[in-house]
RNA sequence: GGCAUCGUGGCCGAGUGGCUAGGCAGAGCUCUGCAAAAGCUUGUACAGCGGUUCGAAUCCGCUCGAUGCCUCCA
């Protein structure tokens, strides 16, 4: 049976301990949630988008359950140094510089198309989406209380968070499992800040050389801050020194999220952080997508269908349905087979869905609906298991072709419950969008039109004239008109 | 080199001690004038080798292979 929403248990894989917990809110009905955001320096990829859609469907589905959502995802403007070295060049500011425009104006650009693609997804905007470069204060003020409380230390202008001092109270690289002794031993030889006390320190605040675009004033003089501090302050101010969940990528586990653990810990003595999760990287030929290899496709490329790797155009929606088939801690290829498989499978689930609606209600269910309802609830709830989920619609819709085909029967009430569940889980919880509807505008003056055509067809078809039925069932399939003969008569599709 | 993850049927992907998802493709059947659409039926696969166990794809060890991180990266 259905349990009410508050009583649905929910486990997530806590990265952080790697291992499935019982999600309990720090406070009752509320969730605080972080997700590292873009940098904004080029087009976001389809990699990129993966991680965001699944926290899109981890924020659905906590509203969904009646959970009052926080959901925090910030833009990254400032503070990617091209290598952390010397000579570092900030991302952005590298960007503008080759451009000849504004950073900002490279910020905005990417952020506008960030946008742009997130909504095309359809998933939900954050609750708040702060930038970096409208928290240089916090940073300043969070660098100044770290080298307070002797954790950071300042050279040259640069101000650098001390790593080992951190290790003698706590233990740096938790989340990763490294062991500070491994990263001295495996100490790299590119290595060459000798202003660092250590290689293994990170900046908080790096001075601005005089070419440098990107720049604030700050005790130490004009520089701009280090990556890992801005997600610390941003998350924190807005969800608190402890908050429930924080997502990223996985290749932000080290040294990202385990520089983050480290300046919130020593900042506040907490660790802030209840849930960890980190998502899984998509490949494109097997190999991990990223901007600066070259290997990576863009959404738009995906809904174009202008790209080297795809057979066709695929919309927002399929490709989605194609994430969605695999679970957010798995790796992903994405394949042209794999993306038309997606496709034409999210399409049975669409026509199945357009069939509950004319379904004649019966006496009796041949389906217990009420516990199928659940088990979609409980592939959810085991750390947002989508795959489980889609695989539990597929089953609702062969029992409504079933149904459909009269082989299967259905009472009026169970056919609103299927209805309205797989309404949850397809539009508000997964986020897809119906594609199969009827399009807009013309749509009655074609399906007249296509009417009367299927009404001379059958005229023709009942006189045995094929050639004239046959040239009209095949003359409309040319133009995307696809006429599909059932027991209740002839409807037709618009491909 | 270090740390971590993974290796499932033609393809994509769940599962993680016994009940062996799901999708796509393929095959057969039903329906149909023929098709298409839809429905039904059909697949015992878990890298290899050892071990633990009454029983392992699932736990342990080793081998092989792949990927990610260790430097910016969702």
């Amino acid at each position: 049976m259905m349990k009410p929403y508050k009583e649905q248990e929910i486990y997530i894989y806590n990265s952080l301990t790697k291992a499935k917990e019982l999600f309990k809110p720090i406070t009752e009905d509320y969730v605080g949630m972080y997700v590292c955001g873009p940098t904004v320096y080029s087009n976001v990829h389809l990699g990129n988008c993966r991680t965001f859609i699944s926290f899109d469907l981890v924020f659905r589905y906590l509203k969904h359950l009646g959970y009052k959502v926080r959901y925090v995802r910030n833009i990254t403007d400032v503070g990617h140094l091209e290598e952390d070295a010397e000579d570092g060049e900030d991302r952005i500011a590298k960007r503008a510089r080759l451009e000849q425009i504004e950073p900002m104006e490279v910020a905005q650009i990417y952020t506008v198309d960030f946008r742009d693609v997130m909504a095309k997804f359809n998933t939900l905007p954050p609750s708040i989406e702060p930038t970096a470069t409208g928290h240089i204060l916090e940073q300043i003020e969070a660098t100044q209380n770290l080298i307070d409380r002797g954790f950071a230390y300042e050279v040259n202008g640069s101000v650098y968070f001390d790593v080992f001092k951190f290790n003698e109270v706590s233990k740096y690289g938790k989340l990763s499992g490294r062991e500070l002794d491994d990263m001295i031993a495996n100490t790299r030889d590119l290595e060459r800040q000798s202003e660092k006390r250590n290689p293994q320190d990170f900046a908080l605040w790096k001075v601005a050389e005089p070419q440098h675009i990107m720049r604030w004033n700050s005790p130490w003089g004009v520089g701009f801050p280090g990556w890992h501090l801005e997600c610390t302050v941003m998350s924190t101010k807005y969800l608190g020194e402890q908050f429930d969940i924080h997502g990223g990528g996985m290749d932000l586990k080290f040294p990202h999220h385990d520089c983050e653990i480290a300046q919130a810990e020593a900042s506040n003595d907490t660790s802030p952080v209840n849930y960890w999760m980190h998502t899984n990287m998509l490949t494109l030929n097997s190999r991990k997508m990223a901007k600066s290899t070259g290997n990576n496709i863009l959404p738009a490329e995906i809904f174009s269908g202008e790209n080297d790797f795809l057979s066709k155009a695929f919309s927002p929606s399929a490709t989605k349905f194609f994430l969605f088939q695999a679970h957010y801690r798995s790796v992903l290829d994405l394949s042209d087979e794999a993306m038309l498989a997606s496709e034409r499978g999210y399409r049975r689930l669409l026509q199945a869905y357009h069939l509950v609606e004319d379904l004649e209600a019966g006496d009796s269910t041949d389906m217990d609906v009420a516990a199928w309802r659940q088990s979609c609830y409980d592939a959810m709830n085991d750390d947002f298991n989508s795959p489980i989920l889609i695989a539990q619609l597929f089953e609702a819709a062969s029992f409504i072709q079933r149904a459909h085909a009269g082989k299967a029967s259905c009472t009026l009430e169970d056919k609103n419950l299927l209805q309205k569940t797989l309404h949850d889980f397809m539009f508000e919880i997964l986020g897809l969008v119906d594609e199969y509807q009827e399009p807009e505008g013309d749509s009655e003056l074609l399906t007249g039109a296509v009417n009367l055509l299927v009404d001379i067809r059958n005229d023709a078809r009942a006189e045995r004239n094929f050639e004239t039925s046959d040239k009209i069932r095949d003359s409309l399939a040319t133009l995307g008109i696809q006429l599909k003969d059932g027991k209740d008569g002839t409807g037709f599709e618009i491909k």
